[in-house]
DNA sequence: TTTAATCGGCACTAGTTTAGTGCTCTTTTC
DNA sequence: GAAAAGAGCACTAAACTAGTGCCGATTAAA
């Protein structure tokens, strides 16, 4: 029903509390970086689950890793240089809505049946362009921000 | 990932077919009934799960049904007088996006062990408001309209 | 140089959801 | 009464999700 996966939760809870702690250093400081486990000591979360979304953050570009000792991972960029789209895109792939709604234009896995005269097709890619839109529009940063105004949050939609 | 089930698929395919039928009668004339089979037997989809589509919508109160021999299914409203949103919700629920996220602000499924430190809620029942608005914004009638300009289909979101 | 912390990759299990089908009952027209 | 159509219940198989286990690679520190 239109619901995001566990790990994308997880990294999403990590992501906002990187970002708090980002935004309560001073600007000039480097972000220093954060192990999985800490961020596990501080949410009640499966630890291992944890680790796995990081892990897809890292190879989506949004995280920096860090091995060995005293590793651990940091923002690659500003909060408000993330959007929630990448972030989601990277935890769980693009948000598709229909299995043939492909991000390209054309089919699917193997070939839709109703293909030929399915009368949805291109309104639901337009239904999916929006939503993708609204993805796009949100920075980690106005998650982060919990004092926001509501209405803030989708500012960039329109 | 995001993504409407294949009975909400179906349903969509059907309710589009029955706008465009509608939109080819003239005004004053009656809405005639269409048996799950007629549907059935334009697109090739599963015969069963399209009638299982059907038979959620009606329940929804998205479709009027009538019984017996010549009996069938026809739009309860005008097309431009349903929405996405109810739609998707009659056929699926409406969209939670993560499991602590329902519709009323209160908590899911036995509690959430992360709620009372976590960072995501608030801003997560946001963009459920969101995507719940986008969703609520289009209307049958816009799915239906296939000339219509892409972003024509969001007009109501602002 | 050994140890321990940390990320990184592969594989596995159990539970839930989704897709699809079968059967029977009720209603209604012919 | 026969046939067409919706309504309800139950079932199976496949796919996906959540979560865990194990081990290798890297690196700072003792």
């Amino acid at each position: 029903m239109l619901r995001l996966t566990k790990r994308t939760e997880y990294g999403l809870i990590a992501l906002v509390h990187m970002a708090e702690l980002a935004a309560a250093r001073p600007a000039e400081a480097e972000a220093e970086v954060i192990s999985a486990r800490a961020i596990g000591d501080i949410f009640p979360v499966p630890k291992r689950m944890l680790a796995e979304a990081l892990k897809h953050l890292q190879q989506g570009g949004i995280l920096e890793s860090t091995r060995g000792v005293r590793g651990g991972y940091r923002l690659s960029r500003s909060a408000d240089q993330i959007s929630l789209g990448e972030i989601v895109s990277a935890l769980e792939g693009p948000p598709t809505l229909t299995s043939c709604a492909g991000l390209g234009a054309a089919s699917a896995d193997g070939g839709c049946e109703v293909e030929p005269v399915c009368p949805i097709r291109s309104p639901l890619a337009r239904l999916r362009t929006g939503i993708w839109t609204l993805f796009e529009g949100v920075t980690l940063q106005a998650l982060a921000d919990r004092s926001a105004d509501p209405t803030g949050l989708f500012s960039a939609t329109g």
